[in-house]
DNA sequence: TTGTATGCGTTATCAT
DNA sequence: ATGATAACGCATACAA
């Protein structure tokens, strides 16, 4: 069968307007518009199908930009990450997408490139193409974002970094349910001089959750003879980090093993370069256990141990959150906190002989077998 | 200073419109659209000014939807890829974005996740939010796609992937030259058996034209000692693979030494966890190149020598191509190809006590020192 | 149930 | 140089 070439339309641009398929269905433009969008009710069956057979024959699809002008909505969801370089985030925004998509709405993307200044700019620019709504897997200190979206009035939701001054649905990794997950493997394996390396903490609220958490390990097992201390890694300070971990590996004995926990990858990459810098090796020097789950965790030494974040979900979260403000629902920001996931490989292996401790391992759990 | 609340639009919308400016500044819209566009010619100064601080007093900027449909235009740039879970993809993604971002464009984001069945989709989804342009970082095979675009009558330029019955504009890696690059780096520390592994050729150009150049090295140096194979790696297909690494093993001697060339670094992943399986390490049981130098390069075994794209570059130079095209440039396709950067690491290191050949280094190469 | 007329916010073609 | 006014493509209140 070959390709039919379809009546061309009308109208003096490219495409088949309104206009084009009522002239064709020899109807009026609002009986056209009718069809299109209160199908069930209000139609007479004869002159339904002769609108939709016009508008099979033209090919005719409406121009979202003139729905937009006329409604004042846009079916587009404003969509601003922080640095589309993170896997994380971008994990995270295939999640948001795949909601997005099915239930209609087309996501649309900004990208901060890790340049906080250009939030505003960001909302600003989304907000004028009418998005609906935004999702926000970032904002910097500050209030000033943040009624940059409210002054839209649109609604929005937090992904990964809350934000005090923001009435806004919230959905994130459970963080201090991960910490403790990360803290109690350590412990269960023997490792006891505990040491958490986090990016500069600011007042990244994710950075804070997951320290604080940290604290309150170390002082609940304290009388079980777990330390810990937090060190802040600067982007470039290579040289204290180095003497970090040496100072960590001090205190390292056969009874009280020494571990590092990183607060995300990219403090990982870090930290994994500090290593081959002092060669040595995870699990053998330093235990270890990282925030996020790369694919590369797996090759460096003998398999990085790693609490897997639940992006597919929370970014699936954080759109179905936002769909359903759309839709009209009113009351209190909600908080969405998605459980994390451990996964184990050798870096955190307890010591050979030792760890008559549980075999078993909690239900939240999952070890993955060593390629 | 306190913070001045506008004078609240006139409009029944929440943002001030043209309308309102107009009426503010006491003039006609035209003479406020004018003021907009052609600010330089056809406007007498005191009422520029007037204009101008009535635009200031109500914070008035334009609607770019109402410009879009009014214009016909949207300085909209669609950007489809492949996955956008590749990081190679994500940087190519930015450097386009930065360039558009430059002149005025702003970027429309489609993302296919692997389902090239969506292409069309995608295409018609953006152009019927009236991008000027299309940057293709993907075209599955058959020209469905192909004149989805050229129908819309927009321009568009292919990074990448080229596409035979297409006539745009074309930017990506220097294939050969990269392939040559990594070969001749290769045979000079001493690696005679060659192996590259590639992701299922089929046809898609950069596959076929990175097999195509490893086959004319071999041929080329066949009287130099080089072998060389081509194996095609699919997904799931590990014992295959494993066998693969074998039989290559198995051919390498103490003055042939056998070396692996990986497409992309998807097979670098798939290799990385094969050799792990099979105890063995880079640079000594097998050399290695491959193509991408994703961030975790260093960190696998003695770090893995590989071939950086210019990928900020790639991206830049296709978001140029095309706004050249959208100011109006015609004539013939172009091509733009950025040559390669081979990253030295442990994993292609010359034997020990060796090689006497050439300490000094072709100019195209720069040799990153271990951490 | 269907058609007419108007508005969404801008641009552009006329006059003036 | 400036002001009415008609598109742009669609939705909808109002009439019929």
């Amino acid at each position: 069968m070959g390709v039919r070439i379809p009546r061309p339309p009308l109208s003096s641009s490219g495409r088949a307007t309104i206009a084009d398929v009522a002239q064709a269905a020899g109807v009026s433009k609002a009986t056209v518009s009718r069809f299109l969008n209160h199908r069930e009710r209000l139609l007479s069956p004869d002159i339904a199908t002769r609108v939709e057979t016009a508008i099979a024959a033209l090919g005719f699809s409406p121009n979202p930009v003139a729905q937009t002008l006329s409604r004042g909505r846009s079916r587009l969801i404003g969509l601003i990450v922080a640095d589309i370089t993170n896997p994380y985030s971008v994990a995270v925004l295939r999640g948001a997408e795949k909601a997005c998509q099915d239930a209609g709405y087309l996501v649309m993307l900004f990208n901060l490139g890790n340049e906080y200044g250009r939030e505003r700019e960001a909302i600003n620019a989304l907000a004028s193409y009418q998005v609906d709504g935004f999702i926000l897997n970032t904002l910097g200190r500050g209030a000033g974002a943040v009624d940059a979206v409210t002054m839209h009035g649109k609604p929005a939701v937090l992904v990964d970094r809350r934000h005090d001054g923001m009435e806004a649905d919230f959905v994130s990794l459970d963080n201090v349910g991960a910490v403790d997950l990360a803290c109690s493997h350590l412990r269960e394996g023997g490792w006891r001089e505990l040491l958490y390396v986090s990016e500069p903490v600011k007042d990244v609220s994710t950075r804070r959750e997951r320290t604080g958490a940290f604290g309150e390990f170390v002082a609940t097992h304290a009388a079980d003879g777990v330390t810990g201390e937090v060190f802040e890694c600067e982007e470039s300070a290579t040289d204290a980090l180095d003497d970090a971990l040496r100072a960590l590996h001090a205190r390292s004995t056969k009874t009280r093993r020494a571990a590092l926990i990183t607060g995300n990858a990219v403090v990982t990459l870090r930290i994994a370069a500090a290593m081959t810098r002092l060669g040595w090796q995870f699990g053998r020097e330093l235990g270890f256990v990282g925030f996020d789950d790369p694919e590369w965790a797996p090759l460096v030494g003998p398999g990085l141990s790693a609490i897997e974040q639940p992006t597919d979900a929370i970014g699936r979260g954080a759109a179905n959150c936002l769909i359903e403000r759309l839709r009209g629902l009113e009351g209190p920001a909600r908080q969405l906190m998605l459980p994390g996931h451990l996964v184990v490989r050798g870096s955190s292996a307890p010591a050979a002989l030792a760890a008559p401790t549980a075999s078993a391992t909690p239900s939240a759990v999952s070890s993955t077998a060593l390629p």
